[in-house]
DNA sequence: TTGTAGGCGTTATCAC
DNA sequence: GTGATAACGCCTACAA
């Protein structure tokens, strides 16, 4: 810095400001000041600006398996969606375990970033909000009854309704849900987890058209992986309660692409012995053979949701503008008015896509 | 630092000793200094480390295109291993313009980073070397005549010869090469892009197998994205050209499974009408119906290569041991041999994986 | 084996 | 509108 502010014949403290767009500097000033520093490829040092003033401009995405394509293709989203805001995005994954998780807030995540975009796996709100060194976070899917961030949601219970009601209209009689078990109705969580409130999403639409329900149209699944959902449908088509089965919605779509595989491993042709939905929507989906008619979530609207929020909450922590004075459009959702405390809760936008897998 | 410092009796120095494992200090007193730190939930601060000593425990994947199945597996097996060394990985994504590999280099990784690991779009090796500032750096498939860093490439020819070998040991008489032009061969980058030296692994496998070669045995695409991948199959199916191709290689598996999913559209039957063999192995590929024979980059091989050489680097930086003491089983491959200045060149182990698509 | 002191590159608070 | 100066939290000679 001393280097460019020496070039352009200015103070350390000129350069600073002007840098970052401070209106009390001369638009000339300001101008001789960039140049010179592009000039000598000079870039302000994030740790230095980071440990003074606590804002680093940079946003945070931690999540779960990004081998798989809906998180990949999620975190691309909010990627594309946060450098457009001007900020500099990150993404972590979080493999699984809830110390693996519990380090990455801890070790730089927390640390690092002016905000987090985190979708939990085990950790709890509380703990999180421990972690958070009270940088704002939004979360995904978190359905906890007294949240503490806020978060933006998939449309579970809409969704999933959706699913069902469309295997039904296409005529299926016998509808199994691939994912929760039938004994989840007894369990607490079904309001305040994701399988619960898709699991809900289901019962509505079962009940609106007058099908009764029994463990016969649930097929639980240990892990939501690819090979589980294989031989889930080996078990589907091995089991006498499933045996008139003759639609079958997953509760992902790489369940539903891997369970549609282990359905051609036997010879039984989708849509024609089986209709299949699956949810998210992941651009494998459309290239599946045969198409896969699913929830899709629209990615681009989750992405624009989530970081609504989240700048808004940046910027309230100090009640001033963007760290980067040039990148933004600035269109911080909602000028002039006071941001509510309350942990805001929000739906992403989502539309059911037909295709071939329901095709009669 | 303070508060840990007086709870546990010692000074501030003492602390930051013990915690990093500095042998100087009693295992009893770092014992009871690790104690107090985990009481009063204290974790170094990232910026202030990396300020001072410019190290910050943590490496970067810089990739293209996170929502792709190829890179997303990628990243993630990246990730798995970083943290398997004791430190904390970070992705980006390069979203395709040059301005933008540019900075996120300029403004994260190469400031924040012990080290990157890259895969260059449109950023010269040159380039690179300016805006790395010095710290170590591993590209994946650079394929650059004279290289100015480290890299771990795919098997591109030899990957390449097996596929188009394989079509013709299981007898197809046309083989299309899905991907480059024929006009490429013209081209001087034949040795030094990805492309390149795929097209020449598929010659020399005609040549072995005495086939003849003309524009006829490629199929040109624009983009290795789905779409024009899914058209390329019309067109393939349209031209007088190609009207007798009965196997296609395509250069990735997302343009396999795309130009499958084209091949259904005009009810043609893969392996029956047409073979098909993709590369790179992604799950997605085992999940096809019909599953895809595909040329399978061992990833975990490739995470591994590319940290050996990454990290030798970074421990020849200073000479000196890892950042985390705690974490590493500190199998830094080679101990004790001198690492060599050149940059050196590493190919990741593969396989050919036989599956439906070319099954006759 | 432990404590002391100075500085890493910024930004914020003051004067001017 | 610009310049001097003191932190931010940590690391590391060096002294004890």
């Amino acid at each position: 810095m001393s280097d460019v502010a020496k070039a352009a014949g200015v103070s350390r403290a000129t350069v600073s400001y002007a840098l970052r767009g401070d209106p009390r500097i001369a638009a000339a000033t300001a101008e001789k000041i960039r140049q010179a520093a592009q000039k000598l490829h000079y870039n302000a040092n994030i740790s230095a600006r980071s440990l003074r003033s606590g804002r680093s401009g940079i946003i945070g995405v931690a999540i779960y398996e990004l081998d798989r394509p809906y998180p990949s293709e999620m975190s691309a989203a909010m990627s594309r969606e946060i450098a457009r805001r001007g900020y500099q995005p990150i993404v972590q994954q979080t493999s699984g375990s809830k110390d693996d998780e519990i380090m990455i807030l801890q070790k730089v995540t927390s640390q690092l970033c002016d905000g987090m975009i985190f979708s939990p796996g085990q950790v709890s709100d509380e703990e999180l909000r421990a972690l958070s060194h009270g940088k704002p976070m939004v979360l995904l899917d978190d359905i906890s009854p007294d949240p503490v961030f806020d978060s933006v949601n998939t449309a579970c219970e809409d969704g999933s309704a959706a699913a069902v009601r469309h295997l039904i209209d296409i005529g299926c009689k016998h509808v199994v849900v691939v994912g929760p078990s039938y004994d989840m109705l007894l369990d607490d969580k079904m309001a305040s987890s994701v399988v619960g409130r898709r699991m809900t999403g289901c019962l509505r639409a079962f009940e609106e058209a007058g099908v009764d329900v029994d463990a016969s149209n649930f097929l639980p699944l240990e892990h939501w992986d690819p090979i589980p959902a294989r031989e889930a449908a080996y078990r589907l088509l091995d089991s006498d309660d499933y045996r008139d089965a003759d639609g079958v919605f997953c509760m992902t779509d790489t369940i539903a692409i891997s369970f549609m595989r282990g359905l051609a491993d036997r010879g039984v042709r989708v849509p024609d012995d089986i209709a299949l939905v699956g949810f998210d929507g992941v651009t494998e989906s459309e290239y599946a053979v045969p198409s896969l008619t699913t929830v899709r979530t629209d990615l681009d609207d989750l992405a624009r949701r989530t970081l609504d929020l989240l700048i808004d909450r940046i910027n309230a922590n100090v009640g001033g503008a963007g760290i980067d004075a040039t990148g933004g459009t600035g269109d911080n959702a909602g000028d002039g008015l006071a941001f509510p405390d309350a942990p805001q809760r929000l739906t992403a936008a989502w539309e059911l896509v037909k295709r071939e897998s329901t095709r009669r």
